[in-house]
DNA sequence: TTAGTTTTATTCCGGGCGGTACAGAAGTGG
DNA sequence: CCACTTCTGTACCGCCCGGAATAAAACTAA
C-alpha cells in the first residue's frame, strides 16, 4: 500500500522493501528544493532516491504525494523554525525567531537556498534557467537603482544621517517580492495594504 | 533578422510581417505572467499571439529572448510603477509608491497577480498544479497559526491593546516569503539580517 | 514445497516539449 | 516577366515527460 507507516507495525509478509522510506524521502526534499515541483521529473527524484520509478510509485502513489510527505518531513527538518518560533515566549521573541530563522534556512549552504513552501513553486530546474539568468540580475538591478535613489535623498537630507540607503533598499525589495508571493497565494489588496501600513511604520523619522 | 526594431526603418523588401511585434508582445507577457516561463509552451505563446512557431522563432529568436523582450515591455507597462516610485521628491514617498504600486499590481483583476519578476519563475503553469494546490494552503494555514499565537500575546499583554494580530502576522508572512526569493536571489545571511532588523524595527512597542 | 504477497528492474506507452526543414505565398527592384 | 528576399503554415525532428504493464525476485505462512 502506499499509506505503509514508517514504523515497524509492517505486515512482514512478501518481499521487504529495499530502501528506507525517511531517507528516499529526504533525497526527493533536497531535489524538490533545489528544482522546484515541475522541475524535478520522476527520473531526477528517483535517481536521488536510489531507487526505480515504480519502487517511488508504490510507496508513495505519485509525484504529488511524495511532494506532499517530501514537504511534511521539511516542516520537520529544516522548517522546524516556524513551529520553534511559535513556542517563544514573548510576541517580540515570535518574530524574531521566525525572522532569523527564515533567513538562516534559506541562506544555509548545505540547504539549497530558498524556502521550500516558496521555492517548491520556484522554477529553479534546469528548464528555466534561462528565465533565472534574466530575473536574477533584472531583480538585483532595480534594488541597486532604488539604493541609488535613496542614497541621494540621504543626500538631500529628506533621510537621517544615519540611515542606510542599501539596508533600505533590501528591506523594501523583500517586501515587494514577499507581496507578489503573497498576492499569488490569494491575498487581496486590502490585506496587502496593511501590510504596507505595518511596514512603512519602521520607516526612519 | 531577428533584431528587426520595432520602428518604421524597415529595408521595405520580402513579406512584410502580418502581425504587430508589440501586440504579439503583450499577449506573451500575460502567458508568461500567468504561467510563468517554464510552463508556458511554445504553443501556449504562439497561439495567444496568433501567430506560428516559425514566425515567432524568426521575430525574436528563441523562447528566452521572447521573455527578454516580454519583461521589458512588462517594465514600461504594469511594472513602471517601479520607475515611477523612483521619481517621487522624497524617500518616504518613493517607498509608499513602491510598495502601494507592488500591491495594486500584484493585486490587480485584469492582472494575472503577482509581479512578473517574481512571478516569471513561479511555476503557475498548470503542470505545477498539484504543487499550488499543497503550498498555497500550507502557507495560509503557517500564517493563520501565526497569527494565533500573535492573539494569544495579545491576550497575555505582551502586545499593546491596539496592535492588530492578523495584520502582524501577515507582514511577517511576506517578510518571510521575501526572504526566500531574495536568497534565491544571491543575497547572503548578512544583507538578509539587515532586513529582518529593519522590520523589527516596526514591531510595536 | 507451495501458494500468496509485495518489491524489484525492464520495458513500453501516448503525448507534449523546444526547435526546425521545407515549400509556398507575398512583397521588392529590375 | 523576372530573380530575390522575407514571412507563413504544415509537418516533422529527437527527446523527455508522468505513468503503467509485466514478469522475475524475495520474502512469509502453511
Amino acid at each position: 500500500m502506499a499509506e505503509t507507516p514508517t514504523g515497524p507495525g509492517r505486515p512482514a509478509s512478501g518481499r521487504p522493501r529495499e530502501f528506507d522510506l525517511d531517507h528516499a524521502l529526504d533525497q526527493a526534499l533536497l531535489v524538490f528544493w533545489k528544482q522546484g515541483y515541475e522541475g524535478s521529473s520522476l527520473s531526477d527524484l528517483t535517481t536521488a532516491m536510489g531507487i526505480g520509478k515504480p519502487s517511488m510509485y508504490a510507496a508513495f502513489g505519485n509525484k504529488q504525494e511524495l511532494f506532499r510527505r517530501a514537504l511534511d518531513r521539511y516542516a520537520e527538518g529544516p522548517g522546524s523554525y516556524v513551529a520553534r518560533a511559535l513556542e517563544q515566549p514573548t510576541a517580540r521573541q515570535v518574530a524574531e525567531v521566525l525572522l532569523r530563522g527564515a533567513v538562516q534556512t534559506t541562506t544555509a549552504p548545505q540547504g539549497c537556498g530558498g524556502c521550500l513552501t516558496v521555492q517548491g513553486a520556484l522554477a529553479e530546474s534546469p528548464e528555466a534557467q534561462p528565465a533565472r539568468d534574466i530575473l536574477v540580475p533584472w531583480r538585483n538591478e532595480a534594488m541597486r537603482r532604488l539604493a541609488e535613489r535613496l542614497r541621494r535623498a540621504l543626500d538631500d537630507g529628506d533621510l537621517p544621517p544615519d540611515a542606510d540607503p542599501d539596508r533600505l533598499a533590501r528591506y523594501l525589495a523583500t517586501l515587494v517580492f514577499g507581496i507578489a508571493v503573497q498576492a499569488a497565494s490569494g491575498l487581496d489588496a486590502g490585506e496587502l495594504d496593511d501590510v504596507v501600513d505595518t511596514a512603512l511604520q519602521s520607516w526612519p523619522a
